[in-house]
This record gives structure tokens, C-alpha cells and sequence, in this order.
DNA sequence: CATGAATGAGACTTCATTCAT
DNA sequence: AATGAATGAAGTCTCATTCAT
């Protein structure tokens, strides 16, 4: 009745996910090796045997730090493009600013770190990552910028290599939000304005159409000294 | 005694250079806390306690790593811009493809690992980083683009952000290169390739002009399912 | 509620006996150190925490098993000698072909390993073992070793060394039995028809008389190569 | 020129067997699982870490004492047996005296121990040891008994049999110097005695002819109750 | 200068034991 | 009574660093 004192069951149920998230903040943040069991027990509000007690190993625990983050997320960018019905260039623009704006925004942005840091290290997370993650997430990109391309809206370039022009830099700042970006420096990047204009550029040099004139201008402070990344 | 045994003599002066490589190439591929310091001296030839004759600990081997790999390179392209008369397009063109092609293949490219991975563990490298590095390289790739704004050929973009997108997928091709990129999967990334044709689309998104009709073929193989990156 | 339900009931007070026979038998497989206490639990088909219902720890639970295996079986064979009325040798050969012959099929017979093994770890045991079970068995052996002696049917040998000729294989046979004899080797060894031939020849050995001639053929196929232990 | 200070390149090459010999002594007497690494380092005069530079783990270590102690004295005994000339009766008198003698009061005695109690744990050393040391032995010591019988000396017994009978006993009292022989208790077992008047036992029971009469005294104070074991 | 044997702090992992349910 | 989640002391093994040769 009372909502206090999870009860011992509840407690349980609760752990995986809690340890999971204490993980993924840890190894993040400071690298696997360079992060002690111990410490994710503690960040997640047990003791290093009750760790063990879930995962077999740490480097289990990384696994599933890794594929955890991932599943969900997937799947949902796909839903919202396969009900799409407007242009190839506002489809894109919606999803790379609403899906990656709020994955940039979640600890889960914090998995590219871990896969890049990690991959050489533990082979099997390189065949997980690239079948689960790169080739789902590139094909629904690459039908987007081909239906593009179909109905006369983009020009005829090399769709993977422009699937990597729109997406390589939104892998990038959010490896910069858990790298240099954490780092009490003079100057931030602002992910989302970023995200906006960065899709606007790419929809520009793909399109078939002169830009607007006079061009638009830039929607904040123009040229400051300290907006720059990575 | 005698002046020559050049063999001994040249070893000895090499021996800095000779661990930085060692060290550069296994920090990158294994991490920092997963590299024992005894790994970098067998690949360097000497052992373990010679190592310790040159830097005085792993973290300060780490360090002049990360600031011998740059301090050469960041000059060279400021000479070229400086010199340069042509267009500002061009002269993006020219830095992009030839500068980073050049890095891409070359060790160095893996300092990039190696900061977006270490830096949260040891701050000095952040100032040192964002001072000796962005900054000089963010500085050079802006004064192009405003160039290129004062003169008519781009469009009045944020300068910051347009960088960015011209800069961050070429940084990120570097880190792939070293991660998953170095892993036994079906497919790879082409990246100089790449470079030239995200170069050419993202001038082409700053450009005023509308693109050339019709649109020229991809220069290479048309969407191949094995040419993704990320 | 009713008085029936006797499984439950029955189970409940059979708990320690089956606690002990898990126990023994891990205890005497892999050690005592090398056997977890879950183990002996999960053996007895209860959980971990019901183990230590019954034995506050895992030593005392060492203790039990020692001691509840000597108990019955040695008054068993003093009765069996106090009635007898043959001749020594007899006597001799009935109690080591039937008491110890059954001993070294049960389950029992792992407690030599056991005290072996653990002595010197839990010096208690030491001294129970020695006045529980050494002297007792050693008094009734030399007694009749005695008799014999007196009624001039063994020579008049040291009796504690005889008593130990006659003994100390036995137990051995018993420890191999839950040790090489337990590998997947491609030899074993015949207990039953080892004792009686070897209690045959140390009471050949003790007596007065040579050995009936022509000498019997041995009982079974003659050395085999697949028979020897130890 | 100092016969002290042992150089740097002596301990090397002494710390192997000064390794063996400290596990050995801790294994023998606590059991493989309950010896901590560090105490066997301790023991041996290292650190913790210097263990590991000579053996790759404690399940390595433990390896090494076992066919360490085993190598060198197998081969002995047999060079002795091929040479011999007597009867078959004083050889075996001679190899179990001398030779069982020898390896009684040596450390190496403690292997049998050591086997016994981990042989079940580590599968390796069943087949190594039933290779290497009771095949060997079983075929010396039945080769003798063979050659007894043939000559007429021996009655045609089971060989494997009789072989056990002499020699199981000579096992079993160096478990017993190691576990309940080395606790405090008021009687202790006189090995070498016991050996002797084992082997005219089994020797006479073995032998065609009558004891001599009247039978010698036993050899020492007879029948005092401190003197029996396992 | 160079070596590599030695060290010992520290990391991962196990498991006897406790205790809320 | 019975359970099994949780704990933390303790054990195995690693590796950065030192130093005698």
C-alpha cells in the first residue's frame, strides 16, 4: 500500500536496468578498463558482489550496456519513416532533428563512445554493432535520399557517401558530448542549432534547386569565437 | 670511441621517436589503460626499463604522443591558406582533400582516438588539445569560408557551424578508420573518396549557384551495399 | 494443520541426514575448500540458506559428516568379535572381508579421504578421529592379533605393526577408491577380491605353518595388466 | 670471490626449485585450495608477483610440485632392480627398505598426499601420475615378484595383489606422516621400523617354506600402545 | 645506457554468511 | 521453516614502476 520501501522483489527486477545505466555513465565517461567493477556497483546503490550477481563478468556488463542502448531506439526511427508521406527532404529533416536531437540529448549518445573505444578490443561487439545499428540505421537514411533522388528532389550522388555527409557529423557531436565537451573548456557546442543547420546545408548541396536569395540569416549569434567542436 | 658505430649512435637518438610511434599505434588500437608499458617498448625493441629511461610514466608517454603528432602537421596547412589566391572554394577543396587525405592515411590520424578517448581521464589534454589544435585548425578552416562569404561565393552561413559540417565527418572517417574500421567485417570505407565527394556537396550547399544540370554520375560504383561507415 | 502431510514432516526431520550425505560426498570429490556451501545445499535439493538452519557453518558442518560416518559402524565390528569363538585367523578374515568389504562400498569409505585431507586443517578432528576411531579399531585388531599369538597360531610377531600390515591397505584401497579410482583410467581396481587375497597372505604371514602345497592358483584371471591401484 | 650475496642471475635460477619446494610443503600440509599464492611466495622468500614470473598460475604450480618430485626417483629404483643378483626376496628387502626408506623421510613423500587430494579436481594429473609413476613402480616391483616365482622362491600368487600388499601400506604410512602423523597426538608411527616388519611379513607369506622357529622377538619394545596409526 | 628480475598496490571475481521476506 | 538477494572479506592474478647488475 505504501509507495515507500521497494520491496525485495521489486528491488530486483529493478537492477539490471539500474547497473546497466551506472555502466554505461562509468564506461563513458573513464573507458572500460579504466573503470573499476566496484565503481559501477557503487554509482548503481549496491555492492560489488551484487554486480556479479547480474552480469558475469565486466565485460558481459559492457555488452549489454551496448546492446541495451541500442534495440529500442532503432526500431522507432524506422516506424516514422515508413508512414511518411511528405518530401525527401523534410522526411530527413525530421528525423535528424527530432531522433538524433534527441539522442544527442540521452545517455544512450554516450554508446558511439563505448562502441569506437571498445570495438578493437572485443571483436564481438564489432559484427553486433555493425549488423544491429550501422546497416539498419544506414539503409532507412540511404531509401530516404534514393526516394530523394526518384522523384526529382536530389541529385543523382553516391548515396552512401551522402548518407555519410548527413550522418558522420551527428555521430560526431555526440562523441564530442562525452569527450572534449565535458571538459570545463571556454567554449560549448551547441548540439541541436548544429544538428538544424548542418541538415539545412547537406538538403542544399543535395538539391536540385538554387538556394533562396536573399539567403536567410543564420538563427544565432553569427561568427562568435566560441562555438566550435572537436 | 670511435666516431662512427652510427648503428648504436642513430639508435639512440631514435629512440624517443621510435616509442612515441609504438606507443601511438597501441594506444589507438587498445586503448590507454588496456596497453601495458611493456607492449610499447617490445614494439619500440627495447625493454621495458628502457622505456622508463625516455618518460618518466605511461600517462606522460601518452601525453607527448598526443602533442608530437600535432604540432608538425597544424602549421603546413596555415602556410598553404596563407599563400593561396584562388578561390575560397577551391582552396577548401584543395586543404580538404590533399591536408586530410594525407592524415587520414597517415598514424596521426589515430590522435583522434586517442584524445576523444582519454581526455575525460586526463584534463591537461583537453586545454592542451582545444588550444593547440581546434582552435588554430577551426580558426583556418573559418577565415576560408568568411573569405568566401566577403567575396559572393558562399552563402552568409554560420561560420561555425558550416566548419563543422565540412570538418567533423573527415574527423570521424579518422576514427573509424581505427575502430571499427580496423575490424574484420564485410565492408569498408573508402575514404578518400568520400572526402572529395563531401566536399564537393557541402560546397555545393554553400554555394549560391545552382548546381551544373545535369548532375554528374557518382564517380565511383554507384550505392554499393558494402560502402557504410559510422 | 492435520497431523498428516507426513511428506513434509518426514522431509523436514530427514534434513540433516541428507545435508550429510551432500556434504560427504562433495566434501570427499573435491575437497573441502574447493566445495561451496551452495553446492551442498542444491546436492540436498534445499536452498542455500536452509543449510545453515541446521550447521552454523560450513566447518561444523565438516565436523558432522566426520563424525555421524564413525559412530555406528565401529561398536558394530567389536560385537562381532567379542562373540566370536573360532580361531584368530578366522576371525581375522571374516572382519575384514565383511565389515571392511561393506565399508569400502558405502559411501563411508570416503571419510578416510576426508580425514586425511583435512587434519591438519582442523586439528579437532584429529584427536576425535584418533580416540573414535584408530585406537578402538587398533585394540580390537591387536586383540585378536594377541590371541592368535597366545594360542600358538601366529608367530610371536610385533602386534602393531602386524594389525597395521593387515589394516593400512585397506584403507588405502578406500582412498583410492574416491580418488585415481575415481578418474576415467583404463584400470581399476577389484576391492573385494584384493582384501581377501591380501588378508590370505599377512595371516600366511603370521602363521607357524608353510603354506599347503602345490600352493592354490590364484582366484582370478593372473596378472592382467589392468589391476593394479595406488 | 665472496661465496655470499647470491648474484642476481643465482636467484633466478634457483627460484623455480625454491618455488616447488615452498608449495609443495603448503600444499601437502593445508590442500591445494586452501594455500593462498601469496603464503606460497612468502614461504620461498619472494613476493606475491614473483610466483607468477616462474609459473603462469597456482593450478601450474601445483602441476610442477607433482612431476617435479616424481621424476627423478622412478627411474633410480629400476636401474637398482636391473642390476641386482640375489634372490628376489632380498631385493624387494633391499628397494623397499632403502628406497621406500629414502622417499619416507623426504618431502617428496608428501605427493601422495597431494595426489590423493587433488587428482579429482585437476583430471591432468590422474593420467600423468598413473603413467609416470604407478605403472612404472607396479611393473618393477611385479617384475620382481615374477621373477620369485619362477625361481621357485615365491608361491604362485596373484601378482598385482601381492604387489599391492607390499606396497600399499608403504603409501599409506606417508599419508599418514603428512596429515594425522603430523598432529599433536600421543603416539606416533616408527616408518622405517614398520617397513622393515612389513616386508618380512608379506615376504613370508609369500615364501614356500615354513618360518624359521622359534620365530625372532620383534625387534623392538613390543606391543606398547603408542604405537599405531592411521 | 640498457636490461629484466622483483615488487606490491590494486583489479576482478568468488563465496561463506546474513537477513528481509 | 525456507528462500535467495545482498554483502564484503579474501583470493587470484596483473602490471606500472624500481633498481641491481
Amino acid at each position: 500500500m505504501s509507495p515507500a520501501k521497494p520491496s525485495h522483489r521489486r528491488r530486483k527486477d529493478a537492477r539490471p536496468q539500474e547497473l546497466l545505466e551506472a555502466a554505461l555513465a562509468l564506461f563513458v565517461e573513464k573507458g572500460f578498463a579504466a573503470t573499476r567493477a566496484e565503481e559501477v556497483a557503487a554509482r548503481a546503490g549496491v555492492s560489488k558482489g551484487t554486480l556479479y550477481l547480474y552480469y558475469p563478468s565486466k565485460e558481459e556488463l559492457l555488452k549489454a550496456v551496448i546492446s541495451h542502448n541500442l534495440s529500442a531506439r532503432i526500431a522507432e526511427g524506422a516506424v516514422r519513416a515508413a508512414d511518411y508521406e511528405g518530401s525527401a527532404a523534410s522526411l530527413m529533416r525530421g528525423i535528424l532533428t527530432d531522433w538524433w536531437g534527441d539522442l544527442y540529448d540521452s545517455p544512450a549518445a554516450g554508446v558511439f563512445k563505448l562502441v569506437i573505444t571498445e570495438v578493437r578490443n572485443f571483436p564481438d561487439i564489432a559484427e553486433y554493432y555493425a549488423s544491429q545499428v550501422i546497416n539498419p540505421a544506414h539503409e532507412l537514411m540511404g531509401g530516404i535520399v534514393r526516394r530523394g533522388i526518384a522523384l526529382g528532389e536530389f541529385r543523382a550522388v553516391d548515396v552512401d557517401n551522402a548518407v555519410h555527409s548527413l550522418v558522420l557529423p551527428l555521430v560526431m557531436i555526440c562523441l564530442h558530448r562525452h569527450s572534449l565537451g565535458a571538459c570545463p573548456l571556454d567554449w560549448h557546442l551547441d548540439g541541436r542549432n548544429f544538428i538544424a543547420q548542418h541538415v539545412d546545408l547537406v538538403l542544399q548541396g543535395l538539391s536540385l534547386k538554387a538556394p533562396e536569395t536573399p539567403p536567410s540569416l543564420p538563427t544565432h549569434a553569427p561568427t562568435h569565437p566560441s562555438t566550435r567542436a572537436a
